[in-house]
DNA sequence: GTCTATATATTGATAGAC
DNA sequence: GTCTATCAATATATAGAC
């Protein structure tokens, strides 16, 4: 099972490598040709999989989003507590605190330099901050804070974003470790 | 006084066509050939002012510096309460969040996209960083925080910066209208 | 499905006449 | 200080033989 043919492993390397690509340098600043390398594919050959490279962009956003789900639905199967899973999610940020400093959020700076000047993929990439917010919102919800929950959620997204960007610009793990410990302190109180 | 001679006068178009063509569109979306247009320049003319893209982008810097410095001090001036002057820094986001909310915020979106591939270059645009980090680091020690007043400082950039992400990415001047209401409070009960 | 060769546009940047 | 012409590099993208 899972068996998939060249085509399609060929087609999955080359998401892969892209998504790793566009979190490290950004997508302006990842050429067609930098994936061709990275995937040890030949030049022109990428074509057959992909159109243009927003399509492969699209690719990639639903890579995360399928990732993602499979991370929510695990916390969500680990612990039955409503505050025990907004947790993992303050958890995942101190466990990606490496990467995060060095390349910041992987959610936010794609979102982010796509506001600016595309917005078309803007709006593509959006569906990963609302996968966020809905799945936060409905624990705000478990804890009865159904009128404020949206707000709730946006608010610890928007302390998550916030927390990432100055750890990302002063590339400082302690940053961010310090900040976490507030948001955890945060959700305990609630 | 104040008087620039033509040449000056041309490199300061520039620069202010630049910055602002850098907000809007991003550092690396914005072409040699759009600042060219905007200045209404001649293609070949702007490089008797600047060599390269990146004289122009630490022009811009310093101008932003300059700015904010300016707007600093105006604030200080205008009042000598520590509180007041924390809830001045809070009114700046309000009062700008139109352009907020459609580019993002200037500083956390130039360091935020830098960081990425460009770290030459995000280390000077830090400076905008470490200007407002030092300023509201005095402010908290006016207000005897002297042990925690740069963890203080750091805080209310981050949520500063995830205000103007979240705000940005929803283009939402309502939850931004939100957010900094709490942040208001956050400076009262301090 | 793979590979070579190439088209076409745009980029940042330069040389040199005026 | 202004303007024209142009360069070299890189970008995305295509055609077509194998």
């Amino acid at each position: 099972m899972n068996a998939l043919s060249k085509g399609e492993k060929t087609r999955a390397d080359i998401v892969e490598c892209a998504r790793q690509l566009f979190y490290e340098h950004g997508y302006d600043g990842t050429s067609f040709s930098a994936i061709v390398e990275a995937s040890g594919l030949v030049r022109g050959n990428i074509y057959h999989y992909f159109k243009t490279k927003d399509d492969i962009l699209q690719a990639v956003i639903e890579l995360h989003l399928a990732d993602y789900r499979a991370l929510l639905a695990q916390w969500e199967k680990a612990d039955d507590d409503p505050k025990m899973r907004l947790l993992a999610f303050v958890e995942m940020i101190t466990g990606r605190k490496t990467e995060l400093v060095k390349y910041g959020c992987p959610i936010g700076t794609l979102n982010s330099e796509l506001a600016k000047d595309r917005r078309d993929l803007q709006q593509a990439s959006r569906a990963l901050f609302d996968l966020f917010r809905d799945w936060l919102a409905a624990r705000f919800c478990e804890l009865g804070k159904n009128e404020e929950a949206d707000a709730l959620a946006l608010h610890l997204l928007g302390r998550a974003q916030g927390i990432a960007m100055i750890a990302h610009v002063y590339r400082d793990a302690k940053l961010l470790r310090r900040e976490t410990d507030q948001l955890r302190d945060w959700i305990s109180q609630l």
